[in-house]
RNA sequence: GCGGCUGUGGUGAAGUUGGUUAACACACUGGAUUGUGGCUCCAGCAUUCGAGAGUUCGAGUCUCUUCAGCCGCCCCA
């Protein structure tokens, strides 16, 4: 009988904490740059805030963890931008905050999925949502600030696609338009697009099963929907995209798992081998009708979401290496049973801001300088009972192996003295 | 949800056509050296081969079931 963790769930231990750190942090810092505030919303939230009316995503519709607590139905979050809108509409923020509101978030999504390299059941994301202000220049700073992050984390061998949607009208004319062009063929079609051709007849575009099918390939195009003002959105995008020297490729079948799309949609995939088939790092798009969809006024935003194990595997990959922990200021031995006092001596330490671990197992003089060894201490601090008796302690400086007998009171000042 | 590959100690692994004692290395613990470490030498460290059942005189090696990881599909972050 042994106990594991669930299918597609991981602990990341000690040993991997310190570059979850390090992206935390870089993340943070970035968000700052940008005058990002974080928000934190509930891991579950009710049903409905995922489960939207008329969604034909794989992802709300066969995806979700939803559980029922006597009347209620919850399900644990599978992505973060609908709980972010609807605290966003809850709070009022509209009215309260400086437009455009910038959020972020970090944690942990689920997806109940079959487990593959960079693709778990409990995963962790971090997000942006910018809303309240439709802006072709917002959208290219939001897709700026992604990268950013990518960079930091010491990945290059990206690859950013973008594509637009329309607004309302250029999307509807093109939805009655593909659907006219499908309905005769829909013999042809894999079993998930007969069923989009109702629901989301765009997302039979970058259907992987009908790639190569002859009909999906000279389907009608959105760019030949698109009115004039959505081409001109556009249009600004890719120029302040230009502005900032972000290299791009204009993709017109991204179309993206999520229904609540309009206007710019962006991903961003590794071109490293190590990537395999979850080779997407970030993808998001702008929105105008969820912030009215969950109560408040009709506003618009964009956001996107970077998977946070995918960014630590190609930083990997690319040879980035989080920083190693440099080991204690000084590690306290005691010989023979001195272990109360050896206690004491290094909580004197700790309180003068010094970091120290004190070997309280009364082993082998010998054994215990491997451990200090181990713990990479820059001062070995040796005390046994005849120190004690005489009120001093012996300090070993690991680099020059050079030891004196000091008194105890005098231990910290000398410390600080020697400003490890 | 579909197809495929893999699964031996803390780690990396060797294990011949099923044949009785699961190699070797690293790590770890202790000792040589009972108050000074990273070297050397010695000793210890898998009643057991992911888990469960079956075939057999005998299974790490064969069969079935199951769990997990990985790869491809799908999905997306």
């Amino acid at each position: 009988m042994s106990y594991q963790t669930p299918r597609g769930t991981y602990d990341i231990l000690p040993d991997e904490s310190g570059k979850w750190q390090e992206l935390e942090q870089i993340i943070r810092d970035q968000c700052r740059l940008y005058r990002y505030k974080e928000i934190r919303t509930p891991y579950f939230e009710d049903t409905s805030v995922f489960a939207r009316k008329n969604d034909s995503s794989d992802m709300v519709n066969k995806e979700m963890y939803t559980f029922t607590m006597g009347t209620d139905s919850y399900t644990l979050r599978p992505e973060g931008t609908a709980g972010v809108i609807r605290a966003f509409d809850q709070h009022k923020l509209y009215g309260s905050m400086e437009m455009p509101a910038r959020f972020y978030y970090m944690g942990a999504m689920f997806r109940h999925e079959r487990p593959q390299k960079g693709r778990q059941r409990q995963f962790t994301q971090f997000g942006v949502e910018n809303i309240g202000v439709k802006s072709p220049e917002i959208d290219a700073e939001t897709i700026a600030l992604g990268i950013d992050i990518v960079k930091a984390m010491g990945i290059s061998s990206i690859k950013v696609s973008i594509n637009t949607l329309g607004d309302d009208e250029s999307r509807q004319a093109y939805r009655d338009a593909l659907k006219a062009y499908f309905e005769p063929h829909i013999d042809t079609l894999c079993a998930d697009c007969r069923r989009r051709i109702v629901q989301n007849p765009l997302r039979i575009l970058d259907c992987k099963v009908d790639h190569d099918n002859p009909v999906v390939k000279d389907a009608p195009r959105l760019s030949d929907y698109l009115n004039e003002e959505s081409k001109a959105y556009f249009e600004r995008v890719l120029a302040a995209l230009d502005a900032m020297g972000i290299a791009y490729e204009v993709d017109d079948r991204l179309v993206r798992g999520l229904d609540y799309y309009t206007h710019t949609v962006f991903e961003v995939i590794s071109t490293h081998p190590e990537s395999g088939s979850q080779a997407t790092i970030f993808g998001g798009g702008r929105y105008d009708h969820l912030v009215d969809y969950f109560g408040g006024p009709q506003m618009s935003g964009i956001g996107f979401a970077i998977g946070m194990e995918r960014l630590l595997i190609l930083a990997g990959a690319e040879g980035h290496r989080a920083p190693e922990d440099d080991g204690t200021d000084v590690y306290v031995i005691g010989l023979g049973d001195v272990s109360a006092e050896v206690l004491k001596t290094a909580e004197e330490i700790r309180h003068a801001g010094f970091t120290a671990e004190a070997n309280l197992m009364q082993r082998s003089l010998k054994s215990q300088f491997k451990s200090a060894d181990r713990s990479r201490a820059s001062y070995i601090v040796i005390m046994g009972e005849d120190e004690i008796r005489n009120g001093t302690v012996n300090v070993k400086n690991t680099k020059t192996k050079s030891q004196e007998t000091i008194a105890r009171n005098q231990l910290i000042d000398k410390l600080k003295e020697w400003n490890i």
